[in-house]
DNA sequence: AGCAAAATTTGAATCGATCCAACGAAAATG
DNA sequence: CATTTTCGTTGGATCGATTCAAATTTTGCT
């Protein structure tokens, strides 16, 4: 009871407690992988020799080189881990994710990194059978990153041009469309975008040549669909403030305040994610005004905290799950050919939209 | 561009890059792990025909074997992979657990399964260099077979009396004392305690001698806490209702409806967790009953959305963000030797108790 | 040119298992 | 009793890399 075996080390491996047993060390291997090939004396020495030894079954480093399947799908994105715990629609779509490797048996390894360095190596260096990149900040370099191990992948959420990359997203031009539609259809013709990243790194306010530029073409396709709608009611989209954010509470904050600094700010708020929606709203209700009487806001992602928000918001919902389930099938079944799929998207209206004041 | 030569297997090893660039594979390995110490000369031709192979760079479960440390913790439990996501608690935990992993570099594998059988194969084959063990139902089974693995591992609070197990807990018996403290220091004298689990797979009212036979030490303590500070104030523990619930919606209910059927329905209800009160807040809402005029909600946890809730909930915060810190500390300094520490809880007086009427 | 020191490269050994063809012994069959 | 089957066991080959002592080539110096 005193000193128990485990002292610091483990230096037990297979082989010696087929010594220890006196058998061979197939045989021993075939006692924790096979018990049942094996006759039952011969089977009861070895598992007394392997607890007598401390020893703790097979070791999956050794039998991962054999096997050359892991059973684990890699989740990468550039931010820090805790982004997946933290990010409300990283934390659904991980749910659903999770759901679908649970269905499979396959386990789930949250690879990330603050550093660029860093990060280059926990991709090269990750266990996993293939990767799910969320792409977000530092996207493209991230894809680079994964298809650099030539194993399967799948981005989520990229809209790059690059049809060599499996990717799986929604349409964000009609998804986007739909948003300001809802907008225009009850009146709206003041607006603002708080938009998402363009590229990494930057925020403010951005002219027309700063979004052809964009990075993430995501983000530039919702700002199409957006602008699209509203010059087909007649606004002059010139003159509607897009102002990039970093998809956080401090550069929406900022935003808020260059977009409300101006003498006749908007109605209505065109909010490209569920994130940047409720900062917002938390912001109008600080400023005493009122959602949705005096601003509309209409958001993107259909994240479960829209619900219950207050107000509750209006936003464009992704098939979040369904995602989920598409990606993880991706990497499981995977045939070597990249498929890029696009989804729709629903409008749900809640109750952070209404028709302007007068 | 029209056929890549990754077309389905990658049969490509450092052995074949190393002869097609005529040098031995030890001067190969090189070229990638340290290439400083090859010619500039030979690590330019030997990456020219990698490129040119199509080869993904070393496969890490070859360097796996060798090297001996995978680089990653595993974070177990017995729930679905998605409680990780989902789960209040584990969120905030997972949070801390990630950022703790990012300072120091280590990755993290999620191990989980519904079923037993998988449960066990999951935990025998992480490639993982030790484990954090989430202690929740079928807790003890699933610390049973982490200590089989022999890897280092520590339990997140674990009250099991088995000292050989490394946990990291918090004063559960100071903690439910503290919040029934506060509830008697503001009067009430009608309580009702919604539990956690004591065993697993069974809800309802549950028996002194029920309580005595837990498997949950944790559960036990806690409902000890409550017990000890209501006794001292002249409450007869034996009248106060105990519904042990799965720590979930649905069996909450079925609790309160429980609870508030009797003719002398409590003032105060005592929760396990901040889950079952933020339940409970929603439920007597939903009935028309206000909080904290006619009933007072003390929880336990201290997760975020206790803040925010209608209205936000007094509670026992745990020191998550510590309590993380530490058991990712304890896995990858684990010095062989087995450590129990027990954390200190705060009590965070919200708007949800209150004196009780007249 | 000649020789020691420094810089590179080599190839065998190792990490810890699984797989499988071949083999020996026991059981079934003729 | 000889011959096939069946069953269990053996030990070498393999998975894909890293490591390191020894061998080889270069460089530096007189």
């Amino acid at each position: 009871m005193a000193s128990l075996t485990a002292g610091n080390r483990r230096p037990v491996r297979l082989a010696d407690i087929a010594k220890a047993a006196g058998v061979s060390h197939g045989t021993a291997s075939n006692v924790f992988s096979r018990p049942e090939i094996v006759r039952e004396e011969v089977r009861e020495r070895v598992k007394a020799a392997a607890e007598a030894m401390g020893y703790g079954g097979p070791d999956p480093k050794g039998r991962l080189l054999r096997a050359g399947k892991v059973n684990a799908i890699g989740v990468a994105t550039a931010e820090p881990l805790s982004y997946f715990f933290d990010d409300p629609f990283a934390r659904v779509m991980m749910a659903s994710i999770s759901q679908a490797c649970d269905a499979t048996g396959a386990g789930i390894s949250l690879v990330s990194a603050a550093n660029n360095e860093q990060l280059a190596w926990n991709i090269q260096s990750a266990l996993v059978d293939g990767f799910i990149v969320f792409c977000i900040e530092g996207g493209s370099r991230l894809v680079e990153l994964a298809r650099e191990r030539k194993l399967p992948f799948v981005a989520l959420d990229l809209d790059s041009e690059d049809g060599a990359v499996a990717a799986i997203g929604v349409d964000n031009i009609a998804g986007a469309s739909l948003a300001a539609r809802h907008l225009t259809d009850l009146g709206h013709r003041r607006f603002a975008v708080l938009a998402l990243p363009f590229v990494d790194d930057r925020t403010g306010l951005v002219s027309p040549e700063q979004v052809r530029a964009a990075t993430y073409g995501g983000t530039r396709d919702r700002l199409t669909g957006y602008l699209q709608e509203l010059s087909r009611v007649g606004v002059d989209t010139s003159k509607v403030p897009v102002y990039e954010t970093a998809n956080d509470a401090a550069t929406t904050r900022t935003g808020l305040e260059t977009i409300f600094a101006a003498k006749e700010p908007p109605t209505a708020i065109l909010a490209m994610s569920d994130r940047i929606a409720l900062v917002t709203l938390e912001w109008l209700s600080a400023r005493k005004l009122n959602v949705p009487n005096d601003v509309s806001v209409v958001g993107f992602d259909g994240v479960p905290e829209a619900a219950v928000s207050e107000p509750p918001l209006t936003t464009i919902a992704q098939p979040i799950a369904e995602m989920g389930r598409l990606a993880v099938k991706a990497i499981l079944e995977s045939d070597g050919k990249v498929s890029r799929q696009q989804l729709p998207v629903d409008l749900i209206v809640r109750a952070s939209s209404a028709p302007p004041r007068g």
